[in-house]
This record gives structure tokens, sequence and C-alpha cells, in this order.
DNA sequence: GAAGTATATTCCATATAATGGAACAGTTGG
DNA sequence: CCAACTGTTCCATTATATGGAATATACTTC
């Protein structure tokens, strides 16, 4: 074997509930070890971002450039084959416009014979499609798969009664999302009116620093879990009031575990505003939240405030619930 | 090796886009033949459906069954690896329940070790999510994946402002949908009001012969694609009115090949009627529909007919925006 | 319309990762 | 406490993925 970089060592995110049980030592599996997620001495968490990079071996190594054994080792024991599927669909799926071979060759730097073989598989699962032109692009099999994730999903079930409720009380758009990684996934809402996309942010992921979603469902992580996520984050700058920093991230998140919720000063966005509170299984197995939302002119950051106490005791309700579902009576449910 | 069967040879459903460019022969493919999806000799399709039934190798193969040389050889180039992983996904997305390791063993006949380390392998990549009780459900990575097909399909996009128009002309729910094998997706739709649920039925997929939708995509195939499709629809008889034969289904896809639109009377769920018409485009790559959807108390048959054709003149708009869009010039779009 | 360039596809010896049987470990229940 | 069941790990074998080069196919350009 050439000393050659594995080009998807980096790519990809890892998963909250896996990491949870990782970090609670429930497991010691042999099988998922490595692939670039935890590192083993410092337990750091490689990468957990989404938006998938796979420039690395894009080049040929130059060299001095050392490959360093023990990463090398550690990351050489990925998903196999499946994982590298999975980031060239993501690779594809992220991308704003259909890719051709070459303009994925260019992104992942494999060979062709390797990639063009990738896509073919891919193809005949019905993960990709090829358009006519030759060009690839998500496939309809995902959304199979997806509605069936999505209407079979405990969090969502459980949160409509709520997400009804908050938005009576409130008139504005309230959702329910879960972390996963560093991002926060957006499960279900329940909007004023037909605004703009009926649907549009069912299944949508937002980075958990700039979102209340994703501040509340950070506030509620235990240390080590947190301090494994900050790591891997990366802080881009959406608006003047984006947090830029770890540090004032973290400073954001100790007066939101003191009080029970999260603001959203018009970090993600410009001229939307949202509070939010975390909700958490009391295993600690599966971290969220429930906001309410509203343009900036219609709803005041008092506004806010007075709406926090009926979304902070929502959000504990629903986390009751949650801690009963998941519970380890309730083996079926 | 030993002439064992592998388990996933007849697992899975196939997907239109590639059927398609395999039947006009766009593609010689190597890489894709086989897995089972179209049986060389005879040009039929073996199990597009996508309910995955993996039980075949549950048995040790009892004497006298012959695993046949040929079926063999063809069914062996599968999508390998990917293929299996996705197999053993799509059954855990289409159980009712959660299913553990015990359960998943007995469903698909594989053994243990191999069984555990993909199911790992899913789990890692976010593709299935384990409960604390060790239990395997769909996972978050999958709304996200689906999240960025839908939103940048252009099926869905090109189709709003007709379901927009079509809507405010009926009051009535309105969908668009894309034949995927033997079955139809829901896409996007209007609806009346927040009826049951907001966006039940996006991405949901039903079978192809006893929906609106469904018949009028059928209706659009050429001959040699109904046919392969044909092979291997299973007629499940839902109401009184479902198609059980294929004959009477063919009968009714003449009628609706002549008058350019189809209805659902009552065929899928009691109580529900649909006037649907046929979308796709020129290239004949993508194959869908249009509907009307209303409850059988407020909608007549007599007032599908009446909307008929704003729904099939809509649906020929619409193939038209497809196949430009489509369109060999517009590389991007 | 011929030569040139960029792209997609196929081939095949080699390296790598999946396989599957069996042994091990952890839980449940009588 | 022992049986019966579950989930996990191990490792030699074998099937599968790999990747570089050769070939085929489209699009430009002159």
């Amino acid at each position: 074997m050439t000393g050659r970089v594995r080009w998807r060592d980096d790519a990809l995110g890892s998963w909250l509930g896996y990491w949870f049980d990782r970090l609670r030592g429930l497991r010691t599996d042999k099988h998922q070890a490595g692939f670039g997620t935890i590192r083993s001495e410092d337990g750091n968490l490689a990468h957990p971002d989404s938006p998938v990079r796979m420039e690395r071996a894009a080049r040929p190594m130059a060299a001095g450039e050392k490959d360093d054994a023990g990463q090398d080792a550690a990351a050489r024991s990925a998903t196999g084959t499946l994982g590298k599927a999975m980031a060239l669909l993501e690779l594809v799926a992220m991308a704003d416009r259909p890719l051709r071979l070459t303009d994925l060759l260019h992104r992942c730097g494999q060979p062709r014979g390797s990639l063009h073989r990738q896509l073919c598989h891919l193809v005949a699962e019905g993960l990709l499609r090829q358009r006519p032109d030759l060009s690839y692009e998500p496939g309809l099999r995902l959304l199979k798969l997806a509605h069936r994730a999505w209407s079979r999903n405990d969090v969502k079930t459980l949160a409509r009664p709520y997400l009804s409720r908050l938005h009576d009380a409130t008139g504005e758009t309230v959702h329910v999302g879960i972390l996963s990684g560093v991002e926060i996934v957006y499960i279900d809402k329940v909007e004023s009116r037909q605004t703009v996309r009926m649907d549009s942010r069912i299944g949508r992921s937002a980075p958990a620093y700039c979102t209340g979603l994703g501040k509340a469902a950070l506030s509620a992580l235990p240390p080590a879990a947190l301090d494994s996520l900050l790591s891997c984050m990366v802080f881009e700058r959406f608006t003047a009031n984006t947090h830029s920093s770890r540090s004032s991230l973290l400073c954001d998140l100790e007066a939101i575990r003191r009080c029970g919720y999260a603001f959203d000063r018009e970090e993600h966005e410009k001229e939307i505003r949202c509070v939010a509170a975390p909700v958490h299984s009391v295993q600690g197995n599966l971290v969220g939240g429930l906001s309410v939302t509203g343009p900036a002119y219609r709803v005041s950051m008092e506004q806010l405030e007075a709406w926090s106490g009926a979304v902070s005791s929502a959000a504990r309700a629903l986390s009751d619930d949650l801690s009963v579902a998941l519970g380890p009576d309730m083996r079926g449910f």
C-alpha cells in the first residue's frame, strides 16, 4: 500500500445518539470505532458538521506532509464501503446544482473508475438520479425513506400537541428540532399562515450555534459532550449578531442554562427572532428543542420574553413525555 | 463457494429513470447489470415493488431446489455492499415498529456477524438510530438528505404554480407525484385546509395501480416499460373497487389513454375519489401525474368529470415545462 | 469536416473489506 | 442457580472494491 491518504477520512458527520452511548461508556464498539469520529487520545470529535469536505486527497500529497500513523490507523477502520457511498451521496445532495462525474472527480479526488462505479450503484439503488445530461441529483428513494423516518418519529408525534398549543397561544410559527451532531434538524412545525413555502423547513438542518433551537439543545448537553461538539464547530458569521467565537457562545449557553430558555437575536437570519427551550430525555440520548419564531418587525424581544414561560414549560412537559416513551419499560412503543 | 443463495438477490425495487435508459438502450451498463432487476432473456423486471422481502435464504435451501446458474450469475453482479445495506435500511424503515437485531435476523436470514456489522455501519452513518433498548429505527440523516432532494426537485418547483391554480379552481387537495418503479411517490401538494395532518403525504409512496396519479402515470408509459412493470405488480385489494387483475387495469388504462385523464373511484381508500392526468417529459425519462382529490361525500363523479379538463390541461402544460427544463440545452437548469 | 479536447465508460490484476461460523458476554426468567 | 436468549467479538477465508490505463463518446475549434 502506498502512503495515500484516504479521501473519506474527514468527511461526514457523526450522530448524537451514537456519541452519547460512547461518551457514557455504554458501548465498547469495535466496528464503529474510528472513522475519525473520536480521536482516541483526547476524546475530540472530528468533523461532525455535515457539509462535506472531501478535498483532502485531491492533491497527491506534497512532500513533507506526513500522514501520521495514529490518525491513519484510527481513520482506516471506517464505515467502509457504505461510508464512502454516503459521503458521495451527501456531496451530491448538498451541492446547489446537479453535478457531473467530472465535477465530482474534482471535489473528492477519487480515481475515475471507483467514482464511476460508486455512482452507478447509487443510481441503481435510487439514491441518486442521473439526468439526461448525465449529471447527478438526489433520488426519489430518499424521499420515500425519509417519509417513513418522519412519520414514525416519536419526537414529532409527542411534540405535536405542544406545537399546536404554543401556536394557538402565540400566533407565530412554532418548531421542534433534534440535535444531530453540531446541527439542529427541524422535525416538525406549525406555522402562522401559508407563509412562504409550506413546509420549507422540515428536514432542513442548520448550525446549532446560531439558532434558538440549537443553542437550547446545546445548553442541555453534559459538559463532555458539549466540549466534543465545540471542538469541531466552525463559527461562520451569518449576521452581525452571530456568535463568532467559542467563548461568546459559552457565555450565552451559561445564561440559557440559568433561565431555561434561549433567544435567537437575528443570529442566523436578519429580521428573524426566536425564543426556544431545551428538550431532552432523561437518558440523555436525545436532545433537541422547541421554539417560537417570528419576524423582527412583528415580534419584539419583550414579546419573546413574555412567551418564554410557555415555551419552556411546554419543553419540560415534552421532555417528560419523551423520557417515558423511551423508557426501559416501553419496548415497542 | 457453496451453492448458497444470496439473501439479497430478490430484495428491493428498481427505479424508473434507470429502467427507461435500459429499455431505450441508451446504456450498456456493466456495473448496474443484474441485481435481479431485469431478467436478460425475457426483459421482465424482478421485484420492483419496495416492501422488501428478504426471506429467500432464510432456509438452508432444501434438496431438489436448484439455484439455477443463469439467475445466479445475473443476480450476483448486484449493487454489492451498498445494495445489501440499503435493503437492510429499507427493511427497518418499512417495518411498523423498531426492530431488534434478532428480529432482523429472522427476516433476512443473514448470519449474525454480518448483520451486526452492517447495522453498526448504518448507525454510524446516521441512517439508522439505535434506541436505548437496542432496537433500530430510521435515522435523522434520511430527513436531512431528503430535504435536499425535495427542495431542489425540478418537478416540485415547476408544478407549484399549477398546483396553486388547480387548488384555487377546485378548492380541493391537489397533488403532484412521480412514478418510481410500480409505486407513485407524492412530491408536493396544496391542500384545502389543515386537514388531518399537515404534509402527511409528501414523500409517501402508494401502489400505482390503485391511485389516480399512479394510473395516469402508467397510461403514459411506452408499452415495453408498462409490460415490465405489470409483470411485477401484486394486485392487493384495498377496497371493493380496487383493480384486482392485470386485464381490468389494462382496460382502465386504455380508457385513460383515450380521454387523457384518470379517475380513482375509491380504489385505494374508501370514500376518497380523485381525478388525475399524466405528466411526462418528452424524453420519457420522467413520468408522473397531477391530481385533484376529495372525499366522496363532497365530490361527486360528475364534479370530477367537470374538473378533468383543467387537470389535464395543467398536466400538459407542466409536461411541456418539464421537457424544456430537462432538455439538452439547459445544462444546469 | 477533420483534428483536438474534454468527458464518460470499460477492463483487469491487486489490495481491501465483507463474510460467516463459532466462541464469548451480558440479560432475563423460571 | 442454571437454562435460554440476546447481543458482541474474533479471525481465517473469500468476495468485493480499488485504481490506473485503455477505450469509447461527445462536444469544440479551426
